[in-house]
DNA sequence: AACCGTTATGTAATTGTAAATATAACGAGA
DNA sequence: TCTCGTTATATTTACAATTACATAACGGTT
């Protein structure tokens, strides 16, 4: 019965989400899978629901975080720009970062 | 059109959340009001959703956080422990603390 | 030209969460 | 003993968020 302190970052812009740790996990599926639609399977997540969660990220980002092509052999597919990659490497290192700071804060707090 | 870091920050026992964000103000009102049903309707809450939280902490926390009593002139009440006090005063220290290391965070990443 | 898998978007259906409602018990005081 | 405001709890109702479904457009390839 120990207490463990947990916590959930994310960027706003104009006081509307940006990025949280769902978007970078589909974003991470995105580049792994290049193809939105299926980043929404692995994720079993509804292709619209996914659809305007990247849709808000690539409009509200001062630049676009993926790059979209319709039609074509494959049908299409959504990639990440470098941008998008890079966003993602910062935000998962903000995250580890408070996770160990709080880690250290609780333990210091003798709850 | 400026990123801004937030978080959210909540303590656990064993997987389950003891204390977050809107459990500390239930618990502030409470100390304000000296009854939950009050201490609900301050913050436009039901009822039952306001017992059921102060009943989740109290039960999950190391020792009682409120003292509740039924009957009597005044109908009864709730009232915090000096546990639940500290617990209030830990959290928001927690909090602001992590607040400031993510700005900085932030600032130092040139996003 | 026809096909296929994808992006893009609207609408209907569902479902899980929260609120509303109802009811009982309690106990000091009038 | 009756009243009153509170805690405590179950059940029903309502709503909002999510999913499911439907449809169109696109553009290489065959």
């Amino acid at each position: 019965m120990e207490y463990k302190i947990k916590s959930r970052i994310w960027i706003e812009v104009d006081g509307e989400i940006l990025l949280g740790e769902g978007r970078v996990q589909l974003l991470k599926a995105i580049a792994e899978t290049g193809s939105l639609t299926k980043a929404a399977a692995s994720l079993s997540m509804s292709y619209k629901k996914a659809w305007s969660l990247v849709d808000a990220v690539n409009t509200r980002a001062k630049k676009p975080v993926v790059n979209t092509s319709i039609g074509g052999t494959k049908g299409g597919g959504t990639e990440l720009t470098e941008y998008g990659r890079t966003l993602i490497k910062i935000f998962d290192n903000l995250n580890e970062n408070c996770w160990t700071f709080l880690d250290e804060q609780l333990a210091n707090s003798e709850l």
